[in-house]
DNA sequence: CATATTTTGGACATTGGTGTTCAATATTGT
DNA sequence: ACAATATTGAACACCAATGTCCAAAATATG
């Protein structure tokens, strides 16, 4: 039984659970549409381009799809989504909030060696759309907190927003140099996290450490 | 008489000259399409829409665009080309690399709370617009260069690459949030300048000072 | 003022994508 | 093996945008 999607849309929402479906010709379209949407743009794919990228029919897609212009949208909020839980659930029981955020920051950029198309339709859009802006900051907000709270970063309450400005978009630019291969995933996140740390306020020395340790493996999101 | 864009055509490389011709017409297209694209997305702006927004008749267009669909990439490069040239002409005869560095990325940051659209369109494109991530990095590159080599910024040279993106990352982000209201252009890019110096190298209670001097107005680009 | 140049706005054929329908075929579950 | 369900691929009408053409009106230019 495939969940129809329209199924779980109310107020204009779309749930996020609908992808997590078991239906391989959802999950076929839908990493379909992401190589696609990463490599055209969000609004230059056709149906029949989509149907051909991910094998199937064109009148496939419009059995699986009741809202196909909403597609977008659906995989960008399932992206961040994701990846949050998956970060979550990476993170060890007793880690400190500077090294969190360091791992943090180093799962996005290896994973952006690991499935370039991911990668890229992060880089693509997660200045444009709303929804993964919010998906991915909300945890970002709270780990800062803790941070700073714990007396790990030193900022003041007010710049609470400039640190999230900060983080996110080094992440993503760093991304990008993994993207174009000017950097190694490697260096590129140790770099990024000991700048990320060092703007915080952690000093020179543990920043680098940090950003050096042993990076652990991006667990699956816990079912 | 008015320059027709196609004349500057070569090798698939528009001059931005062509820009700055004096037709008014012209540049009122110019300005209509900032607004559009940035609004409504690099594709999705009609040749019928883009006239109405010109104030022109849909014929007009035609007249003065010989490639509609290359208007993108013209006035992506003229953008960045414009802002470079403008921000290099303010910067004081003196100052030391790390006030330069504070100033360019508030100057950036106040831009998008005088001019709406720019903000807009630069947050939206620069990520993906190939052709304006490398009018932008080039000066930067330069900027962060002396600014290492007179000791000013602790870096290892082959940081430089990160470092760039940490500055045109968290510059981006930081024009983000003035555009959406969540911060005023002068706290923006007050912690902005504070974080990336922080960041840098610079010791905290300089980079404070330097984020939080006076900026000078952004000046027209030299003709 | 007379002439050259632009702009205007509507008509036109064309293209490419959309969403629907449907009978034939394939797949799946029991 | 049988029934229920999904996929296929083609046909169809439809729409929005494209680029071209052109005569009338408006605007520069000398």
């Amino acid at each position: 039984m495939v969940f129809k999607l329209a199924r779980f849309h109310f107020s204009g929402c779309a749930l996020v659970a609908a992808s997590y479906s078991d239906s391989p010709v959802l999950r076929r379209i839908h990493q379909a549409a992401l190589r696609l949407f990463a490599e055209t743009g969000a609004t230059h794919v056709s149906i029949s381009e989509l149907a051909q990228a991910a094998g199937v029919a064109r009148g496939t897609i419009y059995n699986n799809l009741t809202a196909p212009e909403a597609l977008f949208e659906v995989i960008a909020s399932e992206l961040g989504d994701e990846m949050h839980q998956r970060v979550l659930a990476s993170f060890g029981a007793d880690e400190q909030p500077a090294q969190r955020l360091a791992n943090g920051v180093r799962f996005f950029i290896r994973r952006t060696h690991d499935e370039p198309d991911w990668g890229r339709f992060l880089c693509r859009f997660a200045f444009s759309s709303e929804s993964m802006r919010t998906t991915l900051n909300s945890p970002l907000a709270q780990e800062i907190l803790s941070g700073s709270e714990a007396g790990c970063f030193h900022l003041q309450p007010q710049q609470l927003l400039s640190a999230m400005a900060l983080i996110a978009g080094t992440v993503l630019s760093s991304m990008l140099l993994v993207r174009e291969g000017l950097r190694t995933w490697r260096d590129a996140g140790a770099d990024c996290a000991e700048l990320l740390l060092r703007a915080l306020g952690v000093p020179a020395d543990e920043a680098r450490r940090l950003a050096l340790s042993e990076l652990p493996p991006l667990l699956p999101a816990t079912a």
